[in-house]
DNA sequence: AATTATTTTTAGATTTGCCTAAAAATATAT
DNA sequence: ATATATTTTTAGGCAAATCTAAAAATAATT
């Protein structure tokens, strides 16, 4: 089935959305940035289509078919984020949007050529997993550093990708990917976090930094 | 100014058919594989938008600003074809609906960073000439086999990529870009040609193929 | 020059994806 | 449980890009 760029977008935010529960029309609409009505139109159609399980007033869900096209969806865009990463030296924080544009490119060859030509990556720049061709997601982190208790010794394994910002701030502070960290006191009246690094260096975080880094234990 | 995929096309094919003069909306329709009636309403937009010089019944050409998109997308299109073959060794005969798709993606950083990448190459796998980042087309051949004389030695610079079973045939005979190839004689009842090889050996060619291959003088 | 043929444009529909405004359904609060 | 608030859907429109069929303009032919 030949799916539009839309189509295609609004099976990514399900899918993302989905992973707390069913998807209300208005959680729908926002994150992608238009109106209930249009959410309403187009569940409409991908429910036609097979792609979702929806019910009026009762929310949407992704059906299997939706599910792979999430997957491969996803498995696009984390592909073309390696790429633009790793050969054509974009930051980390320039690379969703174009990868956005180019995860909708149709060829499934270009797609499997490409993971050929990257080495079969299973995580992208910012610690996500890529799915493989079939659909199946690397295991990954979902516990934040914000979650951990004082003394833990963790790597940063992942983080959240949503705000060039974000990731500007962490460029700065040159805090990568793989890094080892322990978490020396964790301040309970701002939640902010005082963690030690590799090199004895000693770095505060605030709440909303650590709600957005990933960890694995040591 | 922000372009569809469609006004873009349309640039691309009044491009290519005006180097023989103004374009016809017969022409430009039949070059789209659409109605003469789609091609109208498209050319009163991109009229609007002073991308074109259009006057009702009079044809059509590019204005300067349509022509500066018409070579941003060729540039685009052509290097996404020299990754293709060049890092994901796809086939030349592969390669050119997937850079149909490519080459609409927006990033000027990601069409100047992927030249980078590439070494800026100045021709594509089938020898078209790269427009530089200015709009400059590297000097080309336009003489093709057919129209050359006994005699003559020449080298193959360019191929014409509109089909890819053209393309296959010159790699099942393996004539490459760059070989150097001689006239030995030509048949004036069906205007085919026998060229002499590098290695020594002997090729027929038909007028169809002499007419879609480009040489310069060796 | 008048007729015929061809090309081009207009008029009116269709599909996709979005909008606003109003109506209907569901959830919350008194 | 009734009233109020929120969410969701429907109804009706709009713009882009396409189509078919008919009208208008231009080109070709006798």
């Amino acid at each position: 089935m030949e799916l539009s760029v839309a189509e295609e977008n609004y099976i990514k935010a399900i899918y993302s959305l989905s992973q707390s529960g069913k998807v209300s029309t208005n959680d729908l609409a926002q994150a992608m940035q238009t109106k209930a009505s249009s959410a309403t139109d187009m569940l409409k159609r991908l429910g036609e289509k097979a792609l979702v399980n929806y019910v009026k007033y009762q929310g949407v869900s992704l059906s299997d078919a939706g599910n792979r096209v999430a997957l491969k969806t996803i498995r696009k865009h984390r592909l073309w984020e390696v790429f633009l990463v790793n050969k054509l030296q974009f930051g980390w924080d320039e690379v969703h949007e174009i990868a956005e544009e180019l995860e909708h490119v149709r060829s499934a060859k270009l797609t499997e050529k490409l993971a050929e030509f990257l080495g079969d990556p299973r995580f992208d720049p910012h610690g996500d997993p890529i799915p493989n061709s079939a659909g199946e997601l690397p295991k990954h982190s979902v516990k934040t550093l914000g979650e951990c208790k004082t003394g833990e010794q963790l790597i940063l394994q992942r983080v959240n990708d949503g705000n060039p910002e974000f990731l500007q701030y962490l460029e700065r502070i040159a805090l990568h990917l793989g890094e080892k960290l322990k978490i020396k006191s964790q301040y309970t009246f701002d939640n902010s976090v005082e963690i030690e690094r590799q090199d004895g260096s000693v770095l505060m975080l605030s709440e909303t930094v650590t709600n957005n880094l990933y960890v694995i234990e040591q």
